[in-house]
RNA sequence: GGGCCUGUAGCUCAGCUGGUUAGAGCGCACGCUUGAUAAGCGUGAGGUCGAUGGUUCAAGUCCAUCCAGGCCCA
């Protein structure tokens, strides 16, 4: 028989390697096919609920790493929470309208304008879903837990339904209204644009400088021969002008040039002499932009005509005159300054670029707005108000199609209004909890300062605004209109909108005093893609999904704090006049390993598809909790590389309690804490501390600090520490000895209660350990996170064992040293001896009985008595003399003895090792013993 | 320009209400082990705490300004 075969060496299947990649896809299936998800609810139903809401991604490209980081964020909570005890569903969702849809067609070949309406939209249906089977099937990869087989999807038609329904309760409330606002719009296609489809061309302009008089000076300036100076490049919106706006920061000169005096920026007045060749000037008067504000000036040459002095901090003083000529139909600066200071949008153009009747100045009628520049200037220099006139080049927005310069235009649209119930917003944000804190403050802000929402869009893919027009133009919208589209769109869809004539939209036998001969038109407008998802509280219940309203949680990038935050709260607040959220808890961005944004043009982009296939889902998901994801986070190769090592780390840690709890049945061979030995119990009391931090960590979603301190505790107190001493009694003790049984009860502890509060994190690696322990249930997520032991005498036991892990790190750098000298080469080649200072002494002491030697892992230990000798190290907390053992190295134990052949039936083992042998291989006694 | 946030060793993070020579793990260097071995253990070297100015007996921690970066607006 050799020796080794006598050492209960640990054996087990479980690879030191994952080969993650390949397997992770096969236990995903696993759990699908064993429907872990659903059988975990059924555990926990009746419980305590936590939903958490699950925020759409859209629909269109593949998944990037910020995806990965919110839906392993949300898996790592739905599974904690499960995992805790709480009833917590989770059912994905998509946001499927919109324009990046649109032009994914568009690039595909679609042409829109020649397509009937319904079939094209079939065609942005289609597309829409075949993105969401693509992302589905990444998201589950990432091992994202979830009722995958039932998504809410924003084009479903119950979802639609529910969404009109939202529409109608918001309209009920008086919260709808109809209004004007500038929007890009192409006189060329005859129609809006979204940002996204204006591209930049040079264009050359005319550049005019002219003046208002003054008319009201407020008595802070004088009206005589006095006049504000403005500069414009777009001279046919002159005859349009309502106002003129100075930044109420600036200073204003009034400059006295021949008989004349004008208000120009302080700032800008050198610039604005040398242009106008002002040779001889000279600043008679000093004024602040707040003095100027309610100030009235003449129109430039339209007889009766006023404009008002306004203040808006968006005037600058890099070109122009530091007074901004502004009119409320051609530009959103314009009209955001006009609306407040009361005026009316004031938009005389039509959908070709000619002017209307509205127009102030009649001559223009009809006129196409660019040939009225010349008209203009000519009008102005009458007046005499043109101070100069040049053209210039520069960039202006084109339509990307037709490339044709576009233009501002305040166009009606449909707005739902803010100030109206902004007060009970705010204060269902104070009622809301934010992790960070910092979310309530800045969504407080937001709300507090934002404009009425416009919800109409000139575009086709998404849900009509079920908004009916009567024959004198009245909009019709009733909660019998509403329910009458609701419920066609639940049978049929949205499409439904434009497959029907209008009278199949509206209730049987409708009528309405506006339409005398019954006639109806149907808006064509359809809702902002933010009005889909911003209502998906109601959408996810109409399809009968599992959620609750207000449901627990939204978790989102903190950009949603503008979107989805923002969107839901409001449609929520508006109908049912609560928050849907009662927590939001938001992340930062993914960024490059130096900090920067993720881009293809500076090749930083790392994508999740891509790290799974080298590396594994897992990686990602450590990824995930290692970093504190509350602010942007970074990724790179390196930072990646760094926390596979930690992975295999982790790994191989769980490899080596599970081969050495191999022979351990919990049932059977489990030593109750009391019986436990004092460093047995100090682990288990270490163990149960750990556990208890983790559980608080995972209730305040802090998941980098669970990583962190289950990762401190694998790699010190297990691997450096308890499993490196543990293979003296593990291998050599006898099988069912005390100690041994004593350190295997801890062991085994440990690899189930990390296995467990790893299990959010590392799911698959986790449900692999689970198949090697002896536990009742099927796998680690079918488990409940550990219970939290209160042991007697805990606090004491820790002290004193604090006390001698100070006294072990003098030891360990006195081996290091005699290593140094050559004196020894493993600490089982050492004889120490320590003399500890007083305190530890004492702690010592409290440990009577402890077998330190064990733990030290040295051949032979003393503890000196009376003066420490000369040639003894010096510590912190003890003085050491190291010399090389005395003795023979024990074949078996590998220790240096003093005892060996003292079994004389076994000559060539100690004294230990041969009554063990004898105990568990008493048939060596006949054979003998060989290496 | 505005709202909100971030900036501590090469990397990921701790440093509570300001108080002794700023910590951990990884990585790195050197060494040990070869019965956790494409593993394990030990020791050690790494930081002007983004910068500057200020408050204070005392500041990584408070204040101001600035720089760099991020999200959202304008």
């Amino acid at each position: 028989m050799r020796v080794k075969d006598t050492l209960n060496l640990g054996k087990t299947k479980f690879p030191m390697r994952g080969n993650l990649p390949k397997r992770e896809a096969e236990w995903e299936k696993n759990w699908e096919d064993q429907k872990f998800y659903q059988r975990r609810l059924k555990l926990n139903e009746g419980h305590e609920r936590f939903d958490l809401h699950d925020g759409p991604p859209f629909a269109n490209g593949n998944i990037h790493m910020g995806h990965a980081l919110n839906k392993i964020t949300k898996d790592i909570i739905i599974r904690s929470k499960n995992m805790a005890g709480f009833y917590a569903p989770y059912t994905p969702g998509w946001d499927t309208h919109g324009l990046p849809i649109e032009q994914q067609l568009t690039k595909q070949g679609v042409d829109r304008k020649t397509m009937d309406r319904a079939a094209y939209r079939k065609l942005c249906y289609d597309f829409a879903m075949s993105q969401v089977e693509k992302q589905r099937t990444d998201f589950k990869r990432l091992g994202v837990i979830g009722d995958w087989d039932h998504p809410y999807i924003t084009l479903l038609p119950e979802f639609e339904a529910a969404e009109i329904r939202v529409f109608g309760k918001m309209f009920e409330n008086g919260y709808i209204y109809q209004g004007k606002k500038p929007v890009y719009w192409s006189w060329s296609s005859e129609s809006t644009l979204a940002e996204a489809e204006v591209e930049y061309h040079d264009i050359e302009s005319p550049s005019i400088y002219i003046s208002f008089p003054v008319k009201d000076g407020k008595g802070k300036l004088d009206e005589k021969n006095t006049y504000f100076l403005i500069w414009t490049t777009t001279p046919w919106t002159i005859p349009s002008n309502q106002g003129i706006t100075v930044n109420p920061k600036f200073d204003y000169s009034v400059v006295e040039v021949g008989d004349r005096r004008y208000v120009v920026g302080t700032e800008r007045l050198e610039a604005v002499a040398e242009i106008l060749g002002w040779s001889d000037y000279k600043t008679v008067q000093h004024l602040k932009g707040t003095d100027l504000e309610y100030m009235v000036a003449k129109h430039p040459y339209l007889e009766g005509r006023e404009s008002l002095l306004m203040n808006a901090v968006y005037v600058t003083a890099d070109d122009g005159t530091g007074l901004v000529h502004t009119a409320s139909g051609f530009g959103e600066d314009d009209y955001n300054t006009a609306m407040r200071y009361g005026f009316d949008v004031l938009s005389p153009m039509d959908n070709k670029g000619c002017f209307t009747e509205e127009i102030p100045d009649k001559d223009l009628v009809g006129k196409f707005y660019t040939d009225t520049n010349d008209i203009v200037k000519d009008k102005l220099a009458a007046a005499g108000n043109l101070l100069h006139y040049s053209t210039f080049v520069h960039s202006a927005a084109h339509d990307w199609r037709t490339k044709k310069p576009v233009v501002y235009r305040a166009t009606t649209q449909w707005f739902a209004s803010i100030s109206k119930f902004r007060d009970q917003i705010l204060d269902q944000i104070e009622k809301t909890d934010f992790y960070p804190s910092w979310g309530k403050t800045r969504l407080y802000n937001m709300i507090k300062d934002r404009g009425d929402w416009v919800i109409s869009r000139q575009r086709a893919w998404g849900v009509p605004l079920p908004i009916f027009y009567a024959e004198d133009g009245t909009a019709i919208v009733t909660p019998e209109t509403i329910n009458h589209v609701a419920d066609l769109f639940e049978r049929e869809g949205s499409n439904a909108w434009f497959t029907h004539p209008v009278e199949d939209l509206l209730p049987e036998g409708f009528t309405s005093e506006h339409s005398p001969n019954g006639k109806f038109t149907k808006e064509t407008d359809i809702l902002d893609v933010w009005f889909d998802s911003g209502t998906s509280w109601s959408g996810v219940r109409a399809l009968g999904y599992d959620v609750q309203y207000p449901t627990s949680m939204y978790l989102e990038g903190s950009d949603q704090y503008r979107g989805w935050f923002n969107s839901s709260l409001i449609t929520s607040v508006a109908a049912n006049g609560v928050a849907p959220y009662k927590s939001v808890l938001s992340q930062g961005f993914t960024l490059d390993g130096q900090g920067r944004k993720m881009s293809k043009s500076l090749g930083n982009t790392i994508s999740p598809n891509d790290v799974i296939k080298k590396m594994s889902a897992e990686i990602i998901r450590l990824w995930v909790a290692s970093v504190d994801s509350s602010a942007d986070v970074g990724v790179s190769m390196e930072i990646l590389q760094q926390v596979s090592e930690a992975y295999r780390k982790i790994r191989n840690t769980f490899r080596y309690m599970l081969a050495n709890t191999s022979d351990f049945d919990p049932k059977e061979n489990r030593v109750a804490f009391k019986d436990l030995r004092k460093i047995d119990q100090y682990l288990e009391v270490k163990l149960n501390d750990l556990v208890a931090e983790c559980l608080v960590d995972y209730k305040k979603y802090d998941f980098a600090d669970v990583y962190k301190q289950v990762f401190k505790f694998i790699t010190n107190d297990l691997s450096a520490f308890y499993l490196d001493f543990a293979k003296d009694v593990l291998y050599i003790e006898a099988q069912d000895s005390h100690a041994r049984r004593s350190m295997q009860t801890v062991i085994y502890d440990a690899a189930v209660k990390l296995a467990k509060i790893l299990a959010p994190i590392l799911p698959h690696t986790m449900g692999e350990v689970w198949e090697y322990l002896k536990e009742a249930e099927d796998d680690v997520y079918l488990s409940n996170f550990p219970e939290i032991e209160d042991y007697d005498g805990q606090d004491e036991l820790k002290e004193d064992w604090h006390a001698f892990m100070k006294v072990r790190d003098d030891v360990l750098k006195a081996l290091e040293k005699a290593r140094d000298q050559k004196l020894i080469g493993k600490s089982f080649e050492a004889e120490v001896t320590v003399y500890p200072d007083e305190e530890s002494q004492a702690a010592l002491d409290k440990l009577a009985g402890e077998d330190f030697r064990e733990i030290l892992i040295v051949s032979q230990l003393k503890f000196g008595q009376g003066p420490v000798p000369a040639d003894a190290d010096k510590f912190d907390h003890a003085s050491v003399v190291v010399r090389h053992a005395e003795g023979e190295v024990c074949p078996r134990c590998r220790m240096i003895r003093t005892d060996i052949g003292a079994d004389n039936r076994l000559p060539e083992l100690c004294g230990r090792c041969a009554s063990v042998v004898a105990l568990d291989h008493p048939e060596a006694l006949e054979e003998g013993l060989e290496k």
